[in-house]
RNA sequence: GGGCCCGUGGGGUAGCUUGGCAUCCUUGUGGCUUUGGGAGCCAUUGACUCUGGUUCAAAUCCAGGCGGGCCCA
């Protein structure tokens, strides 16, 4: 069977991914980029739909651990922001006083999001007294408040979250989903007794995420990021990194570990068993609708998006194929098994728009959904329809089991995903090549870095020579593998023996 | 942070060099007709990114703003 003609609206091809993306993400009608603020989207009923539908399975992962949402307020007063900057400066001059200042890097910038706020300093005709921020992040604002809801041992652990618009004057290119300045953000803040609750949290929180992809269908790298790039006032950070099909990686999720340093700062103590004060350790787990644009980009093809049936808007759409005779019997067929499906649970659309099939199958096959359903007076004859997953192939279903047909088939789509997903990841990983010392004692490397590619490399060197290698290949450290190399290797700037396994790649 | 490109109906465009009635396709709307991968016919709505400047006259030339896209660090 020939391949069915591709969509004639002008979509670039996948491979020409720079131009592909942002062209998608319109024409499938998820966001509408004309409103007139740089880094700023309006969402459309399709794209918030899908974007609500991920949010959904966090806020069953959120339920199934025993989180609580919550709700703070988008302004945030300046003397907090002041707090988190002596904070983060006092950690950053502890640790280039405990370092040998020729392993650390030169770029190192971090004044925390200083540079990127948007300020509040008037109301109305009036200056206020006191100017405001956009949060960036609730960090400042919830760790005011935790104070006063923890006094002892008996609160703890104490683990909230909440989704709600933050901000960040983003400087660089913007592009929807990735690079936005009002971020649809997701962040749970937990605060523990002691260190060891707080690592499980954290155990935890890689748990739901490693859930979360899985019914997103998106390959991954998780990673401790290097201590150069680890959040502000964090002990230690852990990024999740999608695969994207141009082999560049996107940070997703990230998990940081504060230990008691933010407690410290903002005061957060509990009452132990013994009567004695003790700071909380505590941790923070954020995402955004970056995990939409992931989906967007890691899934489509060169006739639109493909959803996973677990966010996709519609996950069935039912196109009656009409004659003028007997087309009330079909369009009632068509109803009955629109019923059917929504009964069994699934999202299910009838497209019985005045228009010919050919052009509705464009017009959803642009949008990704995963399955569609034919029915004309041919297949009402045999007791019929027609099943079309988006994935690929065309088979006939008996009406009668349809529900059941189509469920599977949605299985199928997800396991379909999950399979290019992996191979994706696996086309793109690759050994790095050999480093050598060069007789001036320079840095080269033996073969040049291929573009699309994420390097993995044993690395036990200092941040200085991360840097080297960052220089070196134009890509950046992701961090530290997970699951370290089961057997020691030679550090391939150092040559010391290490388990450490780090990758490199190109990020957006 | 640096560089390059671009802004004309909802979308895509012609016109800009050489200033003078804004082109075509698509979409939308009403109707007829048709329906198994973008049918056809008739009627019809709809645009020069903004602010200045030059000029008798600006979509067109100049300056700046806003917005968009890509590349490099």
């Amino acid at each position: 069977m020939a391949e069915p003609a591709a969509a004639k609206r002008g979509i670039p091809p996948k491979d020409d991914f720079n131009a592909w993306y942002p062209f998608m993400v319109e024409a499938a009608e998820l966001v509408d980029k004309r409103y007139p603020v740089k880094g700023m989207d309006v969402w459309r009923p399709y794209g918030w739909k899908a974007m609500r539908l991920i949010d959904g399975l966090t806020h069953a992962e959120m339920e199934r651990t025993g989180h609580q949402e919550v709700n703070f307020p988008l302004l945030v007063p300046e003397q907090l922001l002041e707090k988190e900057n002596r904070l983060v400066s006092r950690l950053q001059r502890a640790r280039e006083e405990g370092v040998d200042p020729s392993e650390l890097r030169m770029d190192e910038d971090a004044t925390g999001f200083a540079k990127e706020v948007y300020w509040v300093k008037h109301a109305g005709e009036t200056e206020l007294d006191v100017p405001m921020f956009l949060r960036p992040t609730s960090e400042t604002a919830m760790y005011t408040m935790f104070p006063l809801w923890i006094r002892s041992h008996a609160d703890l652990p104490l683990k909230t979250y909440q989704m709600v618009n933050t901000f960040r004057y983003e400087t660089k290119q913007t592009r929807s989903f990735i690079r936005v300045r009002e971020i649809h953000f997701f962040e749970a803040h937990t605060c523990h007794i002691d260190e060891d609750d707080a690592t499980r949290q954290i155990e935890e929180d890689l748990e739901i995420a490693a859930r979360l992809m899985h019914d997103l269908c998106l390959p991954v790298l998780v990673a401790q990021r290097p201590l150069w790039d680890t959040f502000p006032g964090a002990h230690y950070t852990v990024g999740i990194d999608v695969v994207m099909p141009d082999g560049r990686t996107l940070q997703v999720a990230s998990v940081h570990h504060y230990r008691d340093q933010w407690a410290r700062a903002f005061d957060v103590r509990y009452e132990d068993a013994k009567g004695e004060h003790q700071y909380c350790h505590q941790t923070t787990y954020g995402m955004s609708e970056r995990l939409l644009g992931a989906v967007v980009g890691v899934h489509g093809d060169d006739r639109g998006l493909i959803l996973p049936p677990a966010i996709a808007p519609h996950q069935v759409v039912i196109v009656p194929v009409l004659a003028k005779k007997g087309a009330n019997e079909v369009l009632a067929a068509c109803n009955k098994l629109q019923a059917q499906l929504r009964d069994a649970g699934l999202r299910t659309h009838l497209d019985d728009r005045d228009l010919r099939p050919g052009q509705k199958y464009y017009d959803w096959e642009i949008r990704g959904v995963p399955l569609r359903l034919e029915l004309g007076p041919r297949d009402l004859a045999s007791g019929e329809c027609v099943l079309v997953p988006r994935t690929g192939g065309k088979s006939n279903a008996p009406l009668a089991g349809a529900a059941e047909i189509a469920c599977k088939a949605l299985d199928a789509v997800a396991d379909e995903l999950r399979k290019r997903a992996s191979k994706l990841k696996d086309t793109c990983m690759h050994a790095l090549p050999a480093l050598e010392h060069s007789g001036t004692g320079q840095l080269t490397l033996t073969e040049s870095v291929a573009p699309g590619r994420i390097y993995e490399l044993p690395f036990d060197g200092s941040d200085a020579d991360a840097g080297m290698v960052e220089e070196l290949t134009g890509l950046s450290f992701l961090g530290d593998a997970r699951e370290p190399f089961t057997k020691a290797r030679k550090c391939a700037v150092t040559g010391e023996s290490t388990k450490r396994c780090v990758w490199l790649a190109r990020t957006y």
